[in-house]
DNA sequence: AGAATAATTGAACAAACGTTCAGCCAAATT
DNA sequence: AATTTGGCTGAACGTTTGTTCAATTATTCT
């Protein structure tokens, strides 16, 4: 039983009253989307299970248990799934790092500190869903609709963390150019993802994020020597 | 005109002595050994181009412009030529990375250094080898034989990475744990490859020298500050 | 309740896949 | 010079691929 059980979220029959909208029509949509979102899904685990070249709508279809035909129903073809998936990826890892760091009365450096926490979190920093990431890296070259599709998000991210160390700069008046700073430690995290890729039964999701707050540390010694 | 015409080198017929062995059987063993590596350098070429779900014996034959079932004579299967090739990379990148830190009468730092130079190196650090490595990546979760492939490379050079942080860090004193600077100098290099996977249109390869010799100079002071 | 709508199925399709192998020809041996 | 060896070809094989679509089932509308 690959997934939790297929179930549509009952209609809401009680309390506030249905506007323009009859209680009917939206199980229908509800039901559609639920199985878009469990294409997805599948897609997810077969990708990380077979790798890119060996994921097939057969398998997908299979993990999702439903028939062969109904991803080209939901999807216009394999390649717009594949697509659909990275920017379900994408838009989630999104989501998460945002929700992190939007706190209003954080200083910059806990900002960092919890954006290097998220970036360590087992809900985006698992071994299957990394496993999928590189699988659209790999990708990337041949298909540039990859780049594109997280291009925005990756431009974000990049703008946030720099944003985060320029403040924390002029702070400290350090003499380490926040945009290097930015970029270094972004590095740190997906080398950090690499290894739990790569050597899974040695990686240690605490000593990954001591080592970026050791890095942050030595650019940045006012603001997190003390601890760590 | 994909490749170099395929030129077997002359047998050698002056100088030293055949010892145990005739002019002749050498040229057929040659230019087998020389068709291998053709289908091998195909492969890296297709997967950059291609990705690694799309690349398919008829792909490989075609661009090494030899019939296809050529593979399967001197591969036992595809399988084991994506093996053979990922085995290439890593022997490539093991032997250039080694070679450039064997120099005897080199300091720790000026070692670093090398080594750092070696990694953006046009010869490894270019898009079309990237591309290849992270197809692989990608895949080594679906197919643990990648991993086992390049294991030992791996070790190595984290191994090599780490003493050479221990001299630096006993040699200034630092407070700073060598086996985190190598995993954290790894890291860096990493994530600009990928940049320079990502985005090559704004990636720099002397930037990207600087990135990590600014990290360095973070961590270990009196060997990188002076200079950069 | 009956008609209309839309999600889902599963069989069928051509195309492309990896693999096999009998035959060919150049190189090596006798 | 004749024979053997072995790298190489290209057609053929059985699978599997992504996609299509008429039929089916469940839901929504009248």
């Amino acid at each position: 039983m690959p997934y939790a059980p297929f179930v549509v979220s009952p209609v809401q029959k009680t309390g506030a009253t249905m506007i323009q909208q009859s209680a009917g029509p939206v199980r229908r949509v509800e039901k559609k989307e639920a199985t878009r979102q469990h294409l997805i899904a599948a897609t997810i685990d077969c990708i990380a299970a077979s790798g890119f070249a060996d994921t097939t709508l057969s398998k997908v279809s299979a993990k999702a248990e439903v028939s062969r035909g109904l991803v080209n129903f939901h999807f216009e073809s394999k390649e717009q799934l594949l697509v659909e998936t990275l920017r379900h990826l994408t838009e989630e890892y999104l989501a998460f790092w945002r929700k992190a760091v939007a706190q209003p009365d954080f200083t910059p450096a806990e900002r960092l500190r919890a954006l290097i926490e998220a970036d360590f979190h087992p809900q985006v920093c698992n071994r299957k869903k990394i496993a999928v990431w590189y699988a659209f890296w790999g990708e990337a070259r041949s298909r540039p609709v990859y780049t594109q599709v997280s291009a925005k998000a990756d431009v974000a991210y990049a703008q946030t963390l720099e944003t985060i160390c320029r403040e924390i700069v002029s702070e400290g008046g350090y003499d380490f150019d926040p945009k290097m700073a930015a970029k270094g430690l972004r590095s740190l995290i997906d080398g950090q993802w690499q290894d739990l890729l790569m050597s899974p039964a040695t990686f240690d999701r605490n000593e990954a994020k001591q080592l970026c707050l050791k890095f942050a540390a030595a650019i940045f010694p006012k603001h997190f020597e003390a601890l760590s």
